[in-house]
DNA sequence: TAAAGTTACGAAATCGGTTTCGTGTTAACA
DNA sequence: TGTTAACACGAAACCGATTTCGTAACTTTA
């Protein structure tokens, strides 16, 4: 089994030639039933795969589909990775996965890499990185290439591509929503610094809702979390103020809250009801389990792999890029109640 | 843009022939210093990037790794996944992922895929389900096709190839002595089906420290999980039995185990130690945290893939598998103290 | 000045398939 | 019996790059 066996092999083998065979195995009106017979027994004999690289050479396509995610180790897009590559696999499409690890440079090489044929097309979140700086070269040279491009959660209007994002303002307004109805009204925000687009769009959610509720947003109760330095400090700064509720945009914030109130002596939900977002495992099994906006990652990934897909192979007219817009759904667990 | 360029476009415009550009670009000497000037500057002006296809076709690898999981909305096998893109990288590969979602129909079809010649080397983790039935036949053709195989954490040791595990009897042996240090007499093991064979390993640590200490193990404090069932309704079988600790083989069995345990009104830890495995979030951010048997899967993604690339590129004479065995770590956290 | 050696480049094969076009043989038809 | 059509297959081009080998033109050496 060392020597693989080619097209070539078996029409030495068989004393026919490289068409009659390559014709055979389609199963082609121009070959005699009998010579069929005899080649694609010999080819399934001696299990003969054609070879990918040379179609892929021979088509222009791979039928590859690269993913370039900010991070791995993370429940929202792991999830998400999961619904790329379903979606990818019931149209016959693989998946190659690389990381910027929220780095702009990292992002930028591995942008090189997959652009270089490898890929029939990319499906991109911004690196944090990326939108700090706004430096996003890179992905106008894409566009220019006429490489398909498809960008979700974290996008940028900048760049002219299929997106799918979450409703990031509504999300933010319903959770907000859900702790004024529960009689909350000092409620915590706690959010990433601006330029990471996701949190600032989920504190304008997070504003709108105030202001229905005719309660002024109080600045000292918004909190932007610098990661580089200890997250649990700077959230231990928000229970200086006098609230009853703490919405965090990510799960992993509304974990560290909840375990600072614990140790403050606080209830949850009694004394201060927690609202994170992204349904994750630490949201679903942690005491008490914490009430969340549920980003569907897995749709967001099928509906990204799916919009790709449609514009690699509708090749020809270019029509206009397509922004789908998940709803968010409130998914109601143990960390918020109605203030008694 | 649009138009994508190539050697022959190259030679074309600068009226000279395809090999000479090729060399030119290389750098060769058999060309003048005034033609590769010539020839660089075009290629450079209009970006050209050699066509990967064409390479991969000419110099008979891809320069890609393919990865097959069980899943990976997983702490453990997203963390494994960044440890083999890390080391992958670093080699100059790429990964393509795919999920058997456990099923062995699935794996069969991903390893197919991957074996046409869509990469240089394969690494997997074997699903549940062929664990169960036992199939291997697919992994054996691959070991036929002369096609670098790594297996790592679910291996088997009917076939040869390279593997990575962890040391799951020391694990097992290391989380239930620290329960025994602890002054815990009465060990619940909340374990998975023996087809399982990470599981049977991690029980076998079990029994080996409860002999030690001379207590006789109990079957009825080990309980297989079935996970076609209510998980929580087969663990709260376990409280029936008069217990002070528990051992679980993965952090979402502990977790619930400590949310039964709370809500039967017994206190982790002080009436009841909990010790789970994989040290993912859960285990990170639940309340009580969970003293957990770190797995440290970045480096088994690691090495997995640095034993992969060592042998593609040494693709001569067959040496003999390696078995690399990560120790894991015992993780301090709330869920366990001493017995006072 | 003839023989030998350089230099600088092109032709062609190769990787492994697919596909178009051509052609010899046989069968059907006028 | 001659013409045409159908049938079954092979030759060759092609995808885009690399690489071996050959060679024209020029230079060096005897």
């Amino acid at each position: 089994m060392k020597q693989k066996i080619t097209i070539k092999t078996i029409a030495k083998e068989l004393g026919v030639s490289a068409s009659t065979v390559s014709k055979a195995l389609k199963d082609s009106h121009e070959i005699s039933a009998e010579t069929k017979e005899k080649i694609q027994a010999f080819a399934n004999h001696y299990n003969y795969k054609p070879n990918k690289l040379a179609l892929q050479l021979r088509n222009q396509k791979t039928k590859v589909i690269g993913v370039i995610l900010p991070k791995i180790v993370h429940h929202f897009f792991s999830t998400v990775i999961k619904g790329i590559e379903d979606g990818a696999n019931k149209k016959g499409y693989n998946i190659m996965v690389c990381f910027s690890n929220e780095s702009h440079t990292k992002e930028v090489e591995n942008l090189k890499v997959l652009s270089n044929g490898s890929v029939d097309g990319i499906i991109v979140s911004i690196a944090n990185e990326t939108l700090a700086n706004k430096d996003f070269g890179h992905f106008k040279d894409l566009v220019l290439e006429d490489i398909p491009l498809v960008m979700f959660d974290r996008v940028i209007d900048e760049i002219q591509c299929d997106k799918v994002v979450v409703d990031d303002v509504g999300a933010g307004y319903k959770a907000t929503k859900h702790l004024l109805e529960n009689g909350r009204k000092k409620i915590a925000l706690i959010t990433t610094p601006d330029h990471i687009n996701v949190g600032a769009l989920r504190r304008q959610g997070y504003e709108k809702a105030l202001i229905e509720s005719y309660i002024k947003a109080d600045e000292s109760l918004i909190i932007k979390i610098d990661e580089k330095q200890s997250k649990s400090k700077q959230i231990e700064e928000v229970f200086k103020n006098d609230i009853d509720a703490i919405f965090a945009v990510n799960e992993i914030y509304a974990a560290k809250a909840i375990r600072i109130a614990k140790s403050k002596g606080l209830n949850v939900p009694e004394d201060i009801a927690v609202i994170g977002f992204t349904d994750g495992q630490i949201s679903e099994y942690s005491s008490p389990s914490i009430t969340t906006i549920a980003q569907h990652g897995f749709t967001m990934g099928n509906q990204a792999v799916e919009l790709l897909i449609e514009r690699i192979e509708s090749e020809n007219e270019t029509k206009k890029p397509k922004k789908i817009v998940i709803s968010s759904d409130l998914k109601l667990r143990e960390s918020t109640k109605t203030l008694s």
